[in-house]
RNA sequence: GCCCCGGUAGUAUAGCCCGGUCAAGUAUGUGGGCCUUUCGAGCCCGUGACCCGGGUUCAAAUCCCGGCCGGGGCACCA
């Protein structure tokens, strides 16, 4: 493929159309004049690679349908209704805006549902009144138990069918607060024949004791909570959500959603669900990786801000998405994939450097020079210019270092070409160091001999530290790297040759990004 | 237990709706070669798949039935 030198200014929206166009088209796209899409977080936890997917298709779909000139509108909305078994974790709310910016993700319009209590409330008691829902309450006419009991009976208990006032004025008694957690519960009137029990009369409203539990945004402001069904429905209308693009785990819950569209009135929104996604080797759960007790920006992590601070761009993950689509199934990729993806971006615009890990002293005896090797930053792009490591010799012997595993397969008699600056032969190995004489200089000899071609560093060189993550732990390599590694600038991506893609964090301090 | 969805190479995906152009495309992986002196980069060549069994049809990856396997969900999480 030679789509990368073109590549290798900045890259705009644009390079992200060949995706988007393969895209299948939305059920009923031409029946609306604009079309919203949303992405709805939980904001208990920062955004990983499985949440970026409804995040990109979304968006993807957004980019797709302006391209073909319709009007298309973005939401982004905090589900943040639990503050018991979801709890949001308060930094969480800008950490995942900084993810979407970061994916060149924008939203024209920005909501929290813990901001529209009473929105919620509302409609709550306008279904009520058109007797759409009921309560089970303790102490009335039916209790939480009874009404649970009516799921596997399918005889419904007494509110179901009683007056709305009756369960207007339940309502009323939940929101004054005199029934506690699990005492009281508005339900949305479904059917209770329905052949999936958990679709048969569900939970709307429920009470959460936020005295125990504070909401990290509204405190102990509300105790009457609805429930992810509820504000899912009552939101998507109001922001007149026309596409429903999320994973195939709430398949269910469209089912149970329709049914609030129809006691309240409203056209239902498609709603299309694709499979979801996973990484071989690591976890997607967000309570796992809670569990792991480790930052959520840690390079070990797959969050976005893991991948990001390990130097993945944001393209890669664009790609891989992309590549996945929207199929039902779910999708089990690989990191080595997603390296492809990113090594195929930064390939082209990561200069080259020479770095030894491990790093073994070799003496070459027999120069009477000074030698000067003249390196590419580049060797596609011969124009990014050069540096040049001269190297004194001191009684006609020079020193570098190379890397303890280029050292090991050094047999002796062999002949090595060092980069761009002679080929030596190997005189001696004592464990530390590596005695060798000058063998040649031009690279025909070597090719000659099929000289293994390796790096090395000047005695000069600057004292490096990697931080590599193998699964959950890190590495550290600590090595030797040229002298013009000082002039990278931090965050700036580079190749040290033949070891891997690195990613400068300080001046002796790097992240291995991929091979 | 109950409900939903799906099964194309090692992995992921295209094709399936509207059956023939599919002895199945693409990416990654893998094998080999080339390469202006890095490479696990790039370039070139190769490798490798339609879950099984029936049926419909002149013709099935594509439609129907059965089986097997996998995934997801579930009753005051989102």
């Amino acid at each position: 493929m030679s789509k990368w030198p073109e590549a290798l200014g900045e890259r705009k929206v644009e390079s992200y159309r060949k995706g988007i166009e393969d895209l299948p088209p939305l059920p009923n796209d031409s029946k609306y004049e604009v079309m919203t899409l949303r992405f709805a977080p939980n904001p208990d936890f920062v955004l990983h690679l499985g949440s970026a997917r409804p995040a990109i298709i979304n968006y993807a779909y957004k980019l797709k349908y302006e391209g073909l000139g319709k009007k298309v509108k973005f939401i982004l909305r905090f589900e943040d209704t639990d503050p018991r078994t979801k709890r949001p974790l308060p930094e969480a709310y800008e950490a995942i805006k900084e993810d979407l910016r970061w994916l060149g993700i924008k939203w024209d319009e920005e909501y929290v549902q813990s901001d529209r209590m009473g929105i919620y409330y509302e409609i709550a008691k306008k279904i009520l009144e058109r007797g759409g829902a009921y309560v089970a309450a303790k102490g009335s006419d039916c209790t939480p138990d009874d009404w649970k009991r009516s799921k596997v009976t399918g005889k419904p208990c007494k509110n179901r069918d009683a007056d709305p006032s009756i369960n207007l004025e339940l309502f009323d008694r939940m929101l004054e607060g005199r029934y506690k957690e699990g005492e009281a519960v508005m339900v949305i009137k479904t059917n209770l024949q329905h052949p999936d029990p958990s679709v048969r009369d569900w939970v709307a409203m429920r009470i959460i004791d936020t005295t125990k539990y504070p909401h990290p945004r509204v405190g102990s402001r509300y105790i009457v909570w609805p429930t992810y069904n509820f504000s899912v429905s009552i939101d998507d209308h109001l922001m007149g959500i026309t596409h429903i693009l999320r994973a195939q785990e709430h398949s269910v819950n469209t089912t149970k959603q329709s049914f609030v569209y129809t006691h309240m009135g409203w056209e239902q929104p498609e709603a299309i669900h694709f499979g979801r996604l996973k990484i071989v080797g690591m976890t997607l759960s967000k309570t796992k990786l809670k569990a792991l007790g480790i930052k959520w920006d840690d390079i070990r992590l797959p969050t976005l801000a893991g991948l990001r601070n390990r130097g993945i761009q944001p393209e890669a993950i664009w790609n891989i998405i992309l590549q996945v689509g929207i199929k039902p199934t779910d999708a089990t990729i690989s990191s080595a994939n997603l390296f492809a993806e990113n090594r195929k971006i930064i390939e082209p615009r990561a200069n080259r450097y020479m770095a030894v890990i491990d790093p073994v002293k070799v003496i070459i005896e027999g120069v009477n020079e000074e030698l000067t090797a003249r390196l590419p930053m580049h060797p596609s792009f011969p124009d990014r210019g050069f540096r040049e490591i001269t190297l004194k010799s001191i009684d006609s012997k020079v020193t570098v270092f190379i890397s303890k595993l280029d050292y090991e397969k050094a047999g002796i008699g062999s002949v090595i070409r060092l980069m761009e600056l002679m080929n030596i032969e190997v005189i001696n190995k004592d464990g530390n160091t590596l005695i060798a004489r000058i063998h040649s200089k031009d690279l025909e000899s070597a090719k000659r001999v099929n000289a293994p071609i390796i790096q090395w560093v000047p005695p000069d060189g600057l004292s490096i530290r990697v931080v590599r993550p193998e699964n959950l732990r890190l590495i550290n390599d600590v090595g030797l790297a040229e002298p013009a590694v000082e002039q990278v600038t931090s965050g700036e991506i580079v190749q040290f040759m033949r070891y891997g893609f690195v990613k400068k964090i300080e001046r002796d301090r790097f992240v291995y990004v991929h091979d």
